[in-house]
DNA sequence: TTGTATGCGTTATCAA
DNA sequence: TTGATAACGCATACAA
């Protein structure tokens, strides 16, 4: 196993000095062309790789982010996937890389990844309504990005998807189609106790539609299978074709619905709150909580900060909620003829 | 924002030399116990974490394990998840953090990371059958572990769940049933396309036990919820109570029997290939991959070579298969008598 | 446009 | 049991 050759060595090779063959790699001074050439093929023949400690201890940055993951159930993984990923490319176009710090370091985590210099910026994932991380975060030498609206996020930067709008135009459709009750089928209580701060906003703004279009709300708290059965079956029990909303647990509510003979779209209106681009979605009238689109808003918010674009710094983003009409809820009887053309449109969050 | 202290504002706060600090952190030399106080209560005092970079430029290690991610469709994002999780959780037990590469790196990733001096070691994930990464490894300066078995993988460090053994031992339950044909809803033409090893050695296992058990195998390969319904409709074509081997699409295939009025464990026989602990999963006959007991033992194998234990190098390990007996499979006619005891019995491969 | 020299914060060797 | 001190490999201020 022969060393790895440093840039001193290509210095050599190159027959250039030391800190010319760091100036040709940063591009942070002019340099001639006949230079750049030589140490190009030096680094080429040595197949030289900088060595990342050794930047970091020098060039105070390190090239990294680090991204605290949510606890186990508090997400699908299909979401999550999609934000790993997504944050991963990201770094990558920037030429970056991604540390994961799990959550159950808690606010420790932030501290130890920011104090041993091991990231230039934080992005954390499932921030709660009460968070001891966000306290935390303001003391940091490092930027942090939180993704969720805490209630004590002041000043921080924090961006997520619009649960709030999202409630609202999942109710207001059910509404719009004439029913007066809708079933919500909501988190378990396993999520709730997590203290997810996008539990109220989604809560708020479904409470919000309903009472604006006097709907009469029924939340069930939905873990098990059996628990999603019997929440359909409560809906089942008023009288008129029942109103779903679904925010969790679909391929479950599909099955229980599939079992009971309903089909929805005929003999019931199921609109369903999406969290991946899955097969589960497949046709549903769903809004989705667009993980890539919030993804990407996180990075850029990220390198802003690491950047120090000002205009970047501070306040809370929200990633727009908007529904997509498929075949799992009648077409309007009112104000609208039915028909297929009718489908597959996008209608936009108060 | 002051700036962090270092280990020799630490010193002086305890009033011993730098080298003294850093023999205490890593207790490399005996250190009296009233010098480990001091230290101890300055470390405390100042708040102080070592910079990584400076540790990893001076200590040659980083405390790094680099993940190397598989393309986006080719696995079940829960599946993703544990290991991902297992693999950090079980590198922060040992000090360490994960690294995220993406597999869009290819080979080149492998470089980059050993090269920069990113990671102490890495963890390709998803590894083809010829895969360009396997040639790479076996140039790095760090040690890879490939999770799942390439063709040339000769004398690498390699670790999957035994496919092999779970294809066997799927098709045996089904042939102990009594049925003469076993239609399999295997991987999608993509995941087909990716060259993962798993696959071929899942089909050599199914297609060995068929043999001896004088069984015909259908092969289809489901990427939507129409090819699934379409498997579906063929396994009902044959005479008796069709049996199912499903190693995919698993909510899709119960759905779709749930639409026919097909009820497993009476109507059908339905054996699946479980990927994580979901509910999809619940109460059905299934092999599970062991997700969790992989990553384990992956990571175990990661700090065996870290620590250079000689008896950890080389070679592919399998984590073996078992049958979990469950109520989408008939209780055997023949040889033992029906009833609830005879389920969640477990049944090792051969 | 390029070279020289210093410092970044550790680890580890050599003395004491 | 402890203290000086020399690397480690790069970035950058200062000179030329």
């Amino acid at each position: 196993m022969p060393k790895a050759p440093t840039s001193a060595d290509v210095a050599r090779e190159a027959g250039v000095s030391q800190s010319t063959v760091s100036y040709v790699m940063s591009g942070k001074r002019p340099i001639s062309e006949k230079t750049r050439r030589r140490v190009a093929e030096a680094i080429d023949r040595l197949t030289y790789e900088p060595h990342a400690g050794a930047r970091a201890l020098a060039g105070h940055r390190t090239s990294t982010i680090a991204v605290v993951m949510p606890l186990r159930q508090a997400s699908s993984a299909e979401r999550l996937m999609i934000f790993v990923e997504e944050f991963t490319y990201a770094a990558r176009r920037r030429d970056h890389d991604v540390l994961l710090v799990t959550a159950d370091e808690g606010a420790a985590g932030l501290r130890r990844v920011a104090g041993r210099s091991l990231c230039d910026a934080i992005v954390v994932m499932e921030v709660g309504s009460h968070d001891a991380r966000v306290e935390t975060a303001r003391g940091l030498a490092v930027p942090v990005v939180f993704v969720g609206i805490p209630d004590d996020g002041e000043g921080l930067d924090c961006l997520d998807f619009d649960f709030e709008g999202a409630g609202e135009v999942i109710v207001s459709e059910l509404a719009g189609l004439g029913h007066r009750t809708v079933d919500v089928i909501g988190w378990g209580e396993d999520v709730h106790a997590q203290g997810f701060n996008y539990i109220p906003r989604f809560t708020a703004g479904a409470e919000r539609a309903a009472r604006r279009s006097d709907v009469r709300l029924r939340w069930h708290r939905a873990s098990t299978g059996e628990d999603v059965r019997r929440a359909v079956d409560n809906a089942r029990a008023a009288s008129g074709v029942p109103a779903l909303a679904v925010v969790t647990a679909i391929p479950e509510t599909l099955h229980a619905l599939s079992e009971r003979r309903l089909r929805p779209g005929r003999d019931v209106d199921v609109v369903a709150l999406t969290t991946g681009f899955v097969s589960e979605a497949d046709g549903l009238t769903n809004v989705s909580t667009r993980p890539r689109d919030v993804s990407r808003r996180v990075m850029e918010r990220v390198f802003g900060l690491i950047d120090g674009d000002l205009a970047t710094r501070g306040g809370a983003d929200l990633v727009p909620a908007s529904l997509t009409r498929g075949g799992s809820t009648r077409s309007r009887p009112a104000d609208r003829p039915a028909g297929p053309a009718d489908n597959h449109r996008e209608k936009e969050a108060s």
